[in-house]
DNA sequence: CTGAAAGCGCTTACAG
DNA sequence: CTGAAAGCGCTTACAG
């Protein structure tokens, strides 16, 4: 085993190599200019000494000239999108450390709700100049698929979090893996249900059909039942009305047919809504799974009436996303390729260690 | 509002005050051998505009003379310490980001069964020289406290992982509140447990008198339960001899005269002794709640037989303690102070995240 | 008490 | 195709 070597830059490699420092740049950034066999040599020794760039000194030198800027569009944080704060924080942590490289963040916000706004934001972004790199999240598919083209065309590395579109070129998709986010609840439900209850997935949105999110993790939950070879306790109802009314009034006629309920499962974020019905009902014995650390599932959680919130790490999406985007821009290379988010279990017990 | 102003920078400052660079210099960082008239002019104009030090210049101009170095005390990592691999991992990966900013890490190991290996790498300690902060696990106390005190003396900040002597002046404490993980292991008890069986709290080692860290979790265990007025479900045992047989033959001991128990928790990293006793005696239905993605642990998570293994990020640990020091030495600051590691909830299906 | 020069590791014109 | 020089902003000997 060697000593732990020196750290070897430019100098003693063009020294090694009998070459000019700017040579050795040249090769290393495989800039034109340089005859086959001089690259050649360079680059044994680049790869012999294990050659890593002085980062400080790399924007030291840029510095005055270069700045380097990467675009973010997600969802404007509101009330009722109060999960997109979480990214933006990861953005500002990742901003922190490398803001003195040099790195800006302009930011472009969207109304979930709004495809015109997502529309308009894109287009302003194609106006921009000097764009080094793009993260968002692809909420709408046309349009963030005519982003991605157009990246393409323009050598901008983009990045998506929290939801994908694989048949892009992006750099990289930085999320959950939702089948087993949901394959994780069946197996929590699977050991809290007591004998023969049932557990009853239910999906609270406008939209099911075709609606990747929700389907995918009633998949994954399914699947654990069956290979427990308990399919048959799970069954799924939905409710197409987003507000709190249609929620009580479909949970009551779901449980006015059915006595052996023991779990609900809510396949988004809106689990809050389940647990008000519980505790407005007095059912304390029902356990509630859900997603997402939201104000208020998490008031709920404390209270008892939600047992467990997946979650999957919205704000390390942001910072990853971004520090992915500058890796590539500084070592010329790709990272990791995709990175699922870790599928963290929340309870009541645990849940301090996990806020903000 | 004034226009976004150039940045203004010791050249500048030189030329406005009409003295060199090098007193510049002195000024800003109030050395001595300037005459009280020019420390005046210079710093009333270093006010005026502002200045703001280059931090990656800085660095740059120190990194050849200056190599900061850091000190790391763990136990050695064996066959029965694997667990300590995951925190020289997060040594080695702070390392990989900060090495190029003169960061060095020297490493001492200690066996820890052995206190005499510990105290003779207090001492060897103690004779280092330029030490500029020490990264420790603090298994003996007496010695650990010794070097604390040196460290105090002598102005090198300290940081604590895995465990904590709150009595000390140490720059930090980052690991796991250990009643919060007992608690956790609680609550997910709870909820799995079929009415009226009981959980048994398993300790497997040497001493339990006086070892916190398995009598902190069992109070955390219990108080989950005594919460929900159900305390009487609970019941503890030991086995002080770590081999297998024992283990087997207490377990054998215990279940031969009780035949309600559902659940065991085992207290430390050796659940998987239990996992396969069960698995031996065809146990299926126990569940069982342990700590550590150790291998042994991992692979009766993943046959089914522990359901539940709770980890405190061991690798974070080491990363975050080796950034604290760097932090402070590079910004004169301490970072947040105690750090508290998630307890995050591991099981067969959300495992592929959380490996090394 | 002060200045001029050299250097940190890398990049960028410029000249050949 | 290649090298020598200057520069990024700051710090450190060295000489006076």
């Amino acid at each position: 085993m060697p000593a732990s070597k020196e750290l070897i830059g430019v100098k003693e490699i063009a020294r090694r190599a009998n070459v000019s420092k700017g040579t050795v740049d040249r090769v290393i950034h495989n800039r034109t200019g340089v005859s086959e066999e001089t690259r050649a040599r360079v680059n044994a020794i680049i790869k012999e000494v294990d050659y890593k760039p002085n980062v400080l000194a790399q924007r030291l030198a840029k510095s005055a000239r270069e700045t380097f800027k990467i675009i973010v569009l997600l969802p404007s944080v509101s009330e009722e999108s109060e999960f997109w704060q979480a990214p933006q924080d990861g953005v500002d942590q990742a901003l922190s450390e490398i803001a003195q490289y040099g790195v800006v963040v302009k930011r472009y916000f969207f109304d979930q709700n709004e495809q015109s706004s997502f529309a308009k934001a894109v287009s302003a972004i194609a106006h921009e100049k000097a764009v080094d790199g793009i993260l968002l999240t692809p909420t709408f598919e046309q349009e963030a698929k005519e982003l991605a083209s157009y990246c393409d065309k323009h050598q901008i590395p983009y990045v998506f979090i929290n939801s994908d579109l694989p048949s892009t070129q992006r750099l990289s998709y930085i999320g959950p893996k939702l089948f087993d986010s949901g394959r994780l609840a069946g197996e929590l439900a699977y050991v809290a249900l007591q004998e023969k209850q049932k557990a009853g997935i239910i999906h609270i949105a406008k939209e099911i059909v075709g609606n990747n999110a929700v389907l995918e993790k009633e998949e994954g939950f399914r699947s654990y039942f069956q290979d427990r070879k308990a399919a048959d306790q799970v069954f799924t109802f939905s409710c197409t009305e987003t507000g709190y009314e249609s929620v009580r009034t479909k949970l009551d006629d779901v449980f006015a047919k059915s006595h052996d309920i023991g779990l609900l499962y809510v396949t988004n974020s809106r689990s809050s809504l389940v647990a008000r019905w519980a505790k407005e009902r007095g059912m304390q014995d029902i356990l509630i799974i859900g997603n997402d650390h939201l104000t208020d599932n998490l008031r709920y959680l404390e209270d008892g009436f939600i047992n467990f919130l997946l979650c999957e790490r919205p704000n390390e999406q942001g910072y990853r996303g971004i520090m992915a985007i500058f890796q590539l821009a500084v070592h010329k290379k790709e990272m990791s390729g995709d990175y699922f988010t870790p599928i963290d279990i929340i309870t009541r017990t645990n849940l301090v260690y996990y806020r903000n």
